[in-house]
DNA sequence: GCATGTTTTGAATCTAGATTAAACTCAGTA
DNA sequence: TACTGAGTTTAATCTAGATTCAAAACATGC
């Protein structure tokens, strides 16, 4: 069940000094455990006992580390919002030079759904949960929100100003649907049944034959 | 906010002798109340003094009707999915005799989405809800749940078979990509900027040409 | 081995909610 | 009018968790 843990790759400068220190391991695994109860059980649901029970530690330990239950949820979502971020961006930067539109959004449907699926309980955590956080706690992720939706918006309208995608489809709405085929796979998808890869190829076919005009 | 009530069109033999006693409108008051709270809030959110605010009474009042917030929340997603495989079984009866494979599930993709967003929070809560229930409680409703799904397969299968379904999809994985459309709308839509009927046009026509084998 | 700072723990405390108990309201009616 | 029972409320009770705290454990440099 449990996936791997969030950002290594998104050391920023403050991490750097202690990424190796036990305590600092501690704290990831803390992180980790409260990604994962998060994504299973859901905001109300998440206790705190759970995530010390994954995490192997007794509950009060997680004061040390986080201040409050809200703080750690925080961080957990930031986190998840980041990672998918760069992990999408990262993706991006590498697709091939004469990538047109279409390709792009393929590109990052791929990308999103290897994330959600292989990688990252952040991830499911945050596709689970942006609906049911208290506005307190909303408020803070909006910000980080609107910027992961704003590079899949840029998508979506480049491709459809050069007419990547079929004129009847309203660009805003077409990215919500697509946004919905790759987001509820985590809902539906477990190991087993079918490979990440075969998800991905029917989720990108699906997708370019949803958008590309009739040729 | 709040949507219309669930399932009046349901009356079973039993329902029928009280539908209209004060106390059985004051049942249907809390039943409504806790799909919107439900829905809005998650299952370990959902709080029975909210319950009781919405619906205009007393929290102890509720355990007049129900034993127990466990017993409201199972008759919530338990008439919230016989509601939707209702709606549903009612528009496909309604389909034109000469609708192919694909336009019977257009069809539903109609139907779901707009019991989906216009009619009922039941139907949200259930959507949101199947992930992170307890298992005493998704035990339940499995049964229920699959027979939805069982719907749905059905259709995909008799599409795929008869050969209305693009050969490289998965009937299904291609099942659960445009369950994953229609039910994540219920996570971004919100009257105003954009129409259902738009919405739908849009799902439908994004549906099809995910779907159409290229002519 | 001893002193000092860091991490972890077990045993309280405190509070929000679910649930229960007992009492109240009031319509219908003998 | 007084009685009855359905429906509702207010005032307990009880419990699961979050949080706090003081005292262990542990590590580290001396």
């Amino acid at each position: 069940m449990a996936k791997k843990s969030g950002s290594p790759m998104l050391a920023t400068a403050d991490d750097e000094k202690n990424l190796d220190k036990k305590s600092a391991r501690t704290r990831v695994r803390i992180l980790d455990a409260a990604a994962q109860v998060l994504s299973a059980k859901g905001y109300a649901g998440m206790r705190l006992g759970d995530v010390a029970e994954v995490a192997e530690v007794q509950a009060p330990a997680i004061y040390y580390y986080f201040s409050s239950r809200e703080e750690l949820i925080e961080e957990v979502m930031w986190v998840g919002l980041a990672d998918m971020r760069a992990y999408l961006a990262t993706a991006l930067e590498q697709a091939p030079e004469d990538a047109d539109g279409l390709e792009r959004i393929l590109i990052a449907v791929g990308a999103h759904l290897r994330h959600e699926l292989e990688i990252s309980d952040y991830a499911t955590a945050v596709i689970r949960n942006g609906g049911q956080l208290p506005d307190k706690i909303r408020e803070r992720q909006q910000q980080e929100e609107k910027k992961y939706g704003a590079v899949w918006r840029e998508l979506f309208q480049s491709a459809a100003k050069a007419g990547e995608i079929r004129s009847d489809l309203d660009p805003y709405v077409a990215q919500m649907l697509v946004m919905g085929t790759v987001n509820w796979t985590a809902e539906w998808w477990q190991p087993g049944r079918v490979s990440i890869d075969r998800v991905v190829a029917n989720a990108q076919a699906f997708v370019r034959n949803a958008l590309a005009p009739t040729a």
